[in-house]
DNA sequence: CGTGTTTGTATATATTTATGCGTATTTAGT
DNA sequence: ACTAAATACGCATAAATATATACAAACACG
């Protein structure tokens, strides 16, 4: 996905455009890369940066831009730690995801770099909870946003409770992200959180399949409550230094396990 | 070099309609290759696309035209206009609040800063349908945040539509900030968008008081869709250098006007 | 069957916009 | 503080555009 466009024939307002997905996409640019791939002088790179930035839609510092969001970071002080190691997942589980597709979004730091993940133009119908996931993709074009109403529960960042619950049983997806749980080859899949873990449930059950996400903390662990079973589970994305047994042990229970990429950290 | 169609043998509606088609499934049009394609000047094409895009049909840019999609302005870049000016009408409005109520606000780039200017420690609860509010609001302490579901508009920025109107018929509130609307002492309340304007009234419908603010080209002007009689609005907070005449005619229509402090800018 | 009007188009000229280059200045990393 | 890269600024150029004007065909109407 070098060069999207013949060299003569783009429209300035079409290469900001496109600069600012790449910013939302893969969370920065760079003015150099930019002149080569778009085949225009670093200075009109600039200038589109300049612009864009003057209207509040990038943060311009030496050598390209960065997304606004990223610069400002509320509560992305989790998000802070790990980051390397959440992108490569994200991205891993990012390509699960078929044109069309409706998605079905828990809250939660991982999730949420899922969906800034998801690529381009695809079409997809998202679901969530997290207010901060819907907003994230509120500005990517050809995405449908459904937001789950509902009591806010600060710690987790979304919507949660009977409302939610009731919400979610009118809807049907194809593919369901429950965040961060604890995931166990043998028992399943647990949660931390009385009324979460119940959520994720009523996600589970709502979607045709289901993709679980985990950091290495979480594999093998168990938690109070429980939320599904492993046959329930259909897709698991790991991080790159999971070892081969604990991989095996999930494949041998029929889940798909994906193994992100290295990470420099 | 005529293509589709016998030189003569096009009319001009069809030459538009056809543009509009292409920009559809393309994405883009080029002046310059539809000039060669249908077979007449650069200039005529450049009309038709001046009558397009005057018509709203798509956005005219320097050497073609774009979709209104791909053009619409991102709300992070509508906030960050007119900050200065939207801080203190804000700030106003945030002194109209009473310790425990419960608060309906809108989208939009002025409630936002309003839900930002909220003072801390009130114990107040605020219903929303707009993400990026609640996504401000969760970190402070002591707010009860409910969310409105329901599919979300990305030129709002919010949740509108059925199923949002059906969850805001469930809740009742004591203030309400209806977002970016036009507001005329005689004609009352009015909004640019059908959905959009059937959220409103049902809000205030929901709410106790209403609290409209204006900025200043907001005042004395009128949309397509009514909202509500200007008997339904009890507060409206204006801008320092609105004049004193303009206040007393809502004043006269029973409204209690508020006026922000000046602004350097 | 003219005749005035409307509509679509083409031409000419002035203006705006986008871009690249040279140069002075700023920035980041030693 | 020094160096090299990145950047801002002014300027020139070429393309795209707007505006004004003119021309031709279609049309309405007496």
């Amino acid at each position: 996905m070098a060069k999207a466009t013949p060299p003569g024939e783009m429209l300035p307002q079409e290469r900001q455009h496109e600069i600012l997905q790449r910013l939302r996409s893969r969370g920065r640019v760079v003015a150099a890369e930019l002149s080569a791939e778009f085949a225009v002088s670093e200075d009109s790179i600039r200038r589109d940066l300049r612009e864009l930035a003057a209207h509040g839609l990038c943060k311009r510092v030496y050598g390209g831009a960065l997304p606004l969001s990223a610069a400002v970071a509320p509560l992305q002080q989790r998000r802070g730690e790990q980051v390397g190691r959440k992108l490569a997942l994200a991205r891993k589980a990012a390509t699960l995801v078929r044109e069309g597709q409706v998605l079905l979004i828990d809250t939660g730091s991982t999730n949420a770099a899922i969906a800034a993940a998801l690529p381009e133009r695809m079409r997809l119908t998202v679901i969530t909870n997290a207010p901060d996931i819907a907003l994230a993709l509120i500005e990517r074009e050809g995405f449908e946003i459904l937001l789950l109403g509902g009591r806010i529960n600060p710690r987790l960042g979304g919507t949660v409770g009977a409302q939610t619950l009731q919400e979610l049983h009118r809807v049907r997806a194809d593919l369901c992200f429950p965040g961060a749980c604890a995931i166990d080859a043998d028992s399943g899949l647990w949660g931390f959180d009385s009324e979460e873990s119940l959520l994720k449930r009523a996600m589970i059950e709502a979607s045709g399949e289901t993709v679980v996400v985990a950091t290495s903390d979480k594999l093998g662990a168990a938690a109070t409550h429980r939320i599904a079973q492993i046959t329930e589970v259909q897709h698991l994305v790991v991080e790159h230094a999971v070892g081969r047994q604990l991989r095996a042990a999930f494949g041998a229970r029929g889940v798909s396990v994906h193994r992100a990429e290295p990470v420099a950290d």
